[in-house]
DNA sequence: TCAACCAGTTACCTTTTAGTAACCTGCTAT
DNA sequence: ATAGCAGGTTACTAAAAGGTAACTGGTTGA
């Protein structure tokens, strides 16, 4: 991300440095940029939630959503799964000490995405 | 963003307070999220980038992408386009301050995945 | 005159993403 | 028995996103 344009010896304009793919903040984006993931990971930040639970919270988003989201935070290492011997069985999802290390980053998102309102439209 | 899930005076679970769509992070990400998006901003924050720089900065992104991503910053007011009377012409892109604002974010989304790539895979 | 650079635009195509709605197994309370 | 809940899966469709490559019109230096 230090990348520079500078003239070399023809007189040519080249980049150095350049932002080889895929960046930092677009391998950033593409775990926590998904639609919902940011939201899902954010419902969770203050304890296990809940499945079916989830659903209802986070609305909008369909269960065929909320699993395939769920899976990719589990994949990443931000979430954990966890079945609870009751009956019927739960499913809980809890966020892990890594997720958390990504929820500060979520929550200046929101409250930057608060002020747009106002600054933009 | 407080929805909890309750049982009600029939014993079924409901959601009250329910992230409504598109809640504040959904938002955030439709702004700043776009493939290509956050990087072209954030290559933006030590000064005004000419166009073609920007295309031979940001590796991998083609001319049409760069030219969607900085209309689409322009449109939220992030940055600004402004026509230099060289000769040819050259167009420079500079970040706003509102734009600007959103630079810490991307700081630390990006230091933040750069540490990922210790904790997955 | 020719090639290269500027800042894009256009047409076309492929891939990815997202959404709906129905369905599944297992369990339980009525 | 049957309706409802749990936690999903499946099939199908629509829309959006992303990518390639060619092209534009003007400028400039060799």
């Amino acid at each position: 991300m230090r990348a520079k344009v500078i003239e070399n010896e023809n007189g040519r304009r080249v980049a150095v440095e350049v932002c080889t793919e895929p960046c930092a903040i677009e391998r950033g984006m593409r775990i926590i940029g998904g639609k919902w993931t940011g939201s899902i990971l954010y419902h969770l930040k203050d304890g296990p939630v809940r499945f079916n639970d989830l659903a209802r919270m986070v609305g909008g988003a369909s269960k065929k959503m909320i699993t395939e989201r769920l899976r990719h935070l589990e994949d990443h290492g931000m979430i954990k799964r966890e079945v609870v011997a009751t009956s019927p069985v739960s499913v809980e999802y809890e966020i892990t000490d890594f997720g958390s290390t990504a929820i500060c980053i979520l929550g200046e998102l929101r409250q930057w995405s608060e002020k747009v309102r106002f600054q933009t439209e």
